[in-house]
DNA sequence: TGGGCGAAGATTGTATAAAGTTTCGCCTGT
DNA sequence: ACAGGCGAAACTTTATACAATCTTCGCCCA
């Protein structure tokens, strides 16, 4: 029989061949071991996880959606390049949203959440303390999306999805070298706030907490995007 | 190089086929053509635009992340249909979103753009006159539309595409039978204030005119979902 | 020597065929 | 008469084959 059919309610994504391929060139992305301008080969990746072409394309075509991934027509699939000028659209439109999306989350607040934040909260610190930083990246960008699934708004769990993954490629491509991995700090002075379901300086942190990351980031002007663009990938 | 003005992934590409069917489908559901919880077959569709299985699926792929259709395994695609939770969450991101959006097309406002805006206004004028609430319906979502495009912030710009087609949706299901197409002042007003380059005027009367569009909704608690759907379905 | 033309190779876009799942009708047994 | 199960049909899912397009590299000519 097949014992892994049995998701009969809606699952998300596990056990979804398609959602495999699609989180799995995901993490290749955001842990940086494919750098931006990178070409995403349809045989390529079908044979990394022995999957045909059909499926491949669908993830590729999910990931062009989501926005880390650019589909050049006739030309193929390649890992997003965002500008300072998207980084700053994307920055703007994540301290417009998670504020409120804090303000849901206090309003939702139960242990069990405050469980799940903390235990989080740990994984943050040891990634810190190995000096991890793909891994703090990542992390940091899920502290986020977990706020988000508290708050119960899909609609904005969505778009929160889709800007924690265009961030998390961002602040890889734009950090500063001199900068500490930043915000668990922060995270955890949000967590405390969220417990005490005090709305108003949640959203103060987060709002502060956003801002912070964004001016750790080298957003130069667009006109020397190309220069900056061969350094990183170069290095 | 000079030629790189090409647009994101969601660039409004008409002579595309997937797009074509894409937009085809979407007329279709929010014009009420295709009742919410209609079947679509992948046969019946391709038969329709003269394409063959693969590229509507690809079509239907892009619909259901846009929030209009859903697909359940191995059962096939539906025309969504949204609860008043759903319709709740849409609305409360367009009032969060939207006030911000006009913000900043008070700030990149030029004559060509009023042009635009008052050309859509005529257009909207029209279809009121005729008593056409389908295209009224459309036609309002489309100002919308244009002031995001008006911002210039392609985050924005699909975010906010996301929730205009919901709201279609929405609207179409819920609408009250007495009240009449609604906006077309508001409108008009909001072009003003935009004009004018006032961003506090333009943000309030956005606000108070989503909060108008909801509150002529008829939005039931959840438990009462199906009774409305067979009463319009049955309609 | 440099540039342009062209064919070969590789890659994507599209269509079609094979495989698996669900659904619905029909039939049998109680 | 009705409940339950068997089976075929329809559909979706996945794989593969074919067509179109782009890239690359070598060759020829100015």
């Amino acid at each position: 029989m097949a014992a892994k059919t049995r998701q009969k309610s809606d699952a998300p994504d596990v056990s979804d061949r398609v959602s495999r391929i699609r989180e799995g060139v995901t993490a290749a992305i955001l842990e940086h071991r494919l750098l931006p301008g990178t070409k995403l080969g349809e045989d390529e990746i079908g044979e990394i996880y022995g999957a045909s072409r059909t499926l491949v394309r669908t993830a590729l075509q999910q990931l062009a959606h989501e926005g880390i991934v650019n589909i050049e027509k006739n030309r193929g699939a390649f890992v997003a390049r965002p500008t300072p000028a998207d980084a700053r659209e994307v920055f703007e439109a994540r301290r417009l949203i998670e504020p409120t999306i804090v303000d849901h989350a206090c309003a939702a607040v139960s242990p069990a959440w405050i469980n799940r934040l903390q235990g989080h909260l740990a994984e943050e610190r040891e990634a810190e303390l190995r000096g991890d930083a793909r891994a703090s990246v990542r992390l940091s960008g899920e502290f986020h999306r977990l706020i988000a699934e508290m708050s119960g708004h899909s609609i904005y769990l969505g778009f929160l999805k889709e800007l924690i993954a265009r961030s998390s490629l961002i602040i890889l491509l734009y950090r500063r070298h001199d900068t500490p991995a930043c915000g668990t700090d922060h995270h955890a002075e949000i967590v405390t706030a969220i417990r005490k379901r005090d709305k108003a300086v949640a959203r103060a942190q987060m709002l502060s907490h956003l801002r912070e990351i964004e001016a750790e980031l080298f957003l130069k002007d667009p006109a020397a995007d190309e220069l900056r663009l061969a350094d990183v990938l170069g290095a």
